[in-house]
DNA sequence: AATGCATTTTTGTGATCACAAATCCCGGTA
DNA sequence: TACCGGGATTTGTGATCACAAAAATGCATT
């Protein structure tokens, strides 16, 4: 079965640590909309615990970029500008680039398995336009590939990486995912795997990457910024009543 | 004056902001022994303070992969390993390449004036044997170089990077120092840097780190395990006396 | 002298409280 | 109607407490 979990934090039961992956998860799903502020007692609120769990979560959240907190204190989920997506462009060209080009050489054949079975899972997703099946399977195809280079510390930057420009790509639905080439470049990289072919493998991926952030870059408006893709059912009003919770604990 | 401040932990004048900064630093000058339990309390004790900052402080470098935690809830400064020395190696390579060739888009005059000055210091120090001071001002040249790439969330991805290779960077000296090539590869990045010449400036870098961790990895034993280099004034003993504060709060 | 077991101590976790700074809200003035 | 200003409220921060799990300690047995 396809792995998604981070690297050692399986195991860990602690509320904080459950916080965390609420957090992250609504974070991925897009269900906080950027600029969207975030109380402490908000959190804590909907998950039904206290202030000291959530602050630890939030605040790790904060030291990775994936919230941002005012001088004045307050967090909020980051806005997103062209010069960010373009830095998190280049960097993850690099980073998931060594990862590809890792993997080329040390995935084993289940795990290349793993990745074409996630591909074929994208593609029929994609015939039948669930454009959200897509998204998952898209995260799946490239996490199976990046845990194949089998490199815990590089997972784990990739993954920090994916939380800053995940809200951002459900802008790539429909217009950037109907003109791209389809599946052909995930079927080359899938066959650099298999022929140990890392530099093959490296392109490939970085390719992906240069084209998928280039087209959001190219949203933003005259003054650089990125209009946030409609969040999922969540409401911008100041005081979001306890009970409509926009994320919860048993995510995952 | 050249700046070393990280990026917008600036004007943070939290306890637990101080904390991180304490332990960061003790870290960074290899203060801490590699595989030394650091309990909440004892820090605590160390710096005055309650355990609520010093849980966020901590939880936060263990997060960054600055400190790790057993499964049973026993935070340590990580032994290292040729494999992850080596993983470490092949990230920095690609994120500090990348930040060298943005810097030698982006520099302004002025910082490469004070990356020339860090340079230049470095032999200084180097000439007198003061390898503690050439290892700050080394320091000082690669950020002074990754400041002027521009590029905030580049040079936090850089810095944490660091913090993991930091404690063993001592293992250098004397024998790497004196059989490295001396400071034609600095003056060589210098160089593309006012030339605007990307490339030249990514290689450059790439060597230089290549170089050095390789060195470093080539240092572990037959288990791949690599001996930490003398840590300073820290006694491994199990409970160490209050007062004997292997760091500080007012270090920076 | 070495080993197994029960008791004591240590240690991380989560909840709660107090406080000060930031924010919000609302009425009054120009 | 737009713009302030002062009080009420919200909100992050740090300290303290209680608790359970883990580790350390001491003692009896072989």
């Amino acid at each position: 079965m396809p792995r998604t979990a981070p690297s050692p934090d399986a195991a860990d039961t602690s509320l904080r640590q459950q916080v965390y992956a609420s957090l992250r998860e609504a974070l991925t799903m897009g269900r906080f909309a950027p600029g969207q502020k975030v109380t402490f007692r908000y959190v804590a609120g909907v998950l039904g615990v206290s202030l000291t769990p959530v602050r630890e979560a939030l605040r790790r959240l904060v030291a990775e970029g994936a919230f941002e907190m005012n001088p004045n204190r307050s967090v909020r989920v980051p806005l997103m500008t062209r010069d960010k997506v373009l830095e998190l462009r280049d960097i993850r060209i690099e980073l998931e680039g060594l990862a590809s080009a890792k993997a080329a050489t040390a995935a084993t054949r289940g795990q290349i398995a793993d990745i074409r079975r996630a591909a074929r899972e994208i593609m029929v997703a994609r015939t039948r336009g669930d454009s959200a099946t897509d998204r998952q399977k898209v995260r799946e195809f490239h996490f199976a590939v990046y845990a194949a280079a089998g490199q815990p510390t590089l997972l784990r930057l990739i993954e920090s990486l994916w939380l800053q420009t995940g809200p951002y790509m459900n802008l790539l639905y429909p217009g950037f995912i109907s003109s791209s080439r389809g599946p052909a470049g995930r079927q080359r990289l899938i066959e650099a795997l298999q022929a140990r072919n890392p530099s093959v493998a490296r392109r490939e991926m970085a390719d992906d990457i240069r084209r998928a952030l280039s087209y959001v870059a190219d949203l933003a408006d005259e003054n650089g910024n990125i209009a946030p893709a409609a969040p999922a059912t969540v409401t911008r009003g100041h005081r979001p009543r306890a009970g409509a919770a926009a994320f919860d604990l048993h995510a995952n």
